[in-house]
DNA sequence: CTCGATCCCTGGACGC
DNA sequence: TGCGTCCAGGGATCGA
């Protein structure tokens, strides 16, 4: 389940385990959802991850430049400024999903199922990508792609300031907990810690954004911050298989009040929590801490739904 | 603009 | 033991 803390903790993991590290060579099995594998292919051979940083729940691999022979100038021209290279930022990025994993493991030891990418490094190592849903991204992005892609998504949550956490979320017709899940709004936040902090700064799912009192938005702005820095100490929460880039699960799970908890009782009021559909996702709430905002529309049940799939692989682009 | 619905995908839980 | 069904959810997309 990566959301901010755990893709926090993975990146923090990689940094310490591969920055530096020089690809030798790259091998792609399963590629749909890899937005151009050729240029995987063909851009990170022989390149060095400079550093490893998280860009809300992305990973960015940042490449050194390419190491260029400097072609001798046929003429030298007395006033000509120094050639300097134009500096194009490239970065690989990598979104985990569902059930995503990227870490270094030894050449011997054997490919685990659903291991989609290998990168060879120049110690020995691969660092390699695991995704049995492939619900993650993969993509390589250079220069204004690579702006223009990242300008998608919102504030980050840990930094965002009173004045444009009200500027982001007031406004809005939706949902506080569509805005909160929505990563051009915040980047980041997913369904747990969501959740985690509607509960702490009482504040039902289904409310409205702009009915929310600027009270209730520093509350809960300050909580949100405040959950993600106590899950990325304990590095994340692991409730399916989340584990970090040296294979260790996190403990937030231990510390959900709400989150998976429904049915259960209430750890401020005692009453039950209760689970609802909002925004397309599950939502656990105290129905009494967090009182449900006026009309009937906002406490519908979850839907039991039956559908059915059958799809053949694919094994080209998105 | 915002909504729900649908799809993607697989492993795990559960009922029989 | 095995099979069918449901469910988890981040994100894209589509129509209302």
């Amino acid at each position: 389940m990566p959301e901010l803390p755990e893709v926090e903790t993975v990146a923090r993991g990689l940094q310490a385990a591969v920055a530096g590290r020089r690809i030798l060579s790259v091998t792609l099995r399963k590629t749909d959802f890899i937005d151009d594998p050729a240029a995987i292919e063909r851009e990170l051979p022989g390149r060095h991850i400079v550093r490893i940083e998280r860009f809300g729940k992305f990973m960015l691999l940042r490449l050194a430049e390419r190491v260029s022979v400097p072609a001798p100038a046929p003429v030298a021209v007395e006033s000509a400024p120094a050639r300097v290279p134009a500096r194009v930022s490239e970065a690989l990025l990598v979104h985990l999903g569902m059930t995503g994993h990227l870490a270094p493991h030894l050449p011997e030891q054997p490919l685990a199922k659903h291991t989609h990418v290998t990168f060879t490094l120049d110690d020995g190592r691969e660092l390699r990508y695991t995704d049995a849903r492939r619900f993650g991204r993969m993509a390589y992005l250079a220069g204004p792609a690579l702006n223009a892609e990242l300008e998608r998504f919102g504030a980050d949550p840990l930094h965002i300031s009173a004045q444009e956490f009200a500027r982001r979320m007031h406004p809005s017709k939706a949902r506080i907990k569509a805005l909160l899940l929505d990563q051009r709004v915040l980047r980041g936040v997913g369904n747990i810690y969501a959740d985690e902090s509607l509960w702490t700064a009482k504040i039902h799912p289904a409310k409205i954004g702009r009915r929310l009192t600027a009270t209730e938005l520093e509350a809960l702005r300050k909580e949100l911050r405040k959950i993600l820095l106590k899950a990325i100490e304990l590095r994340g929460s692991s409730i399916s298989d989340f584990v970090d880039a040296g294979g260790v699960p996190g403990d937030y799970q231990q510390h959900h009040k709400v989150y998976g908890r429904a049915g259960q009782a209430c750890l401020r009021c005692g009453a039950k929590i209760k689970r609802i559909l909002v925004a397309g996702r599950s939502s656990h709430f105290c129905p009494n801490c967090q009182p449900a905002p006026r009309g009937p529309h906002h406490l519908r049940p979850r839907r039991s739904k039956k559908t059915k799939r059958n799809r053949p692989n694919a094994t080209s682009k998105r």
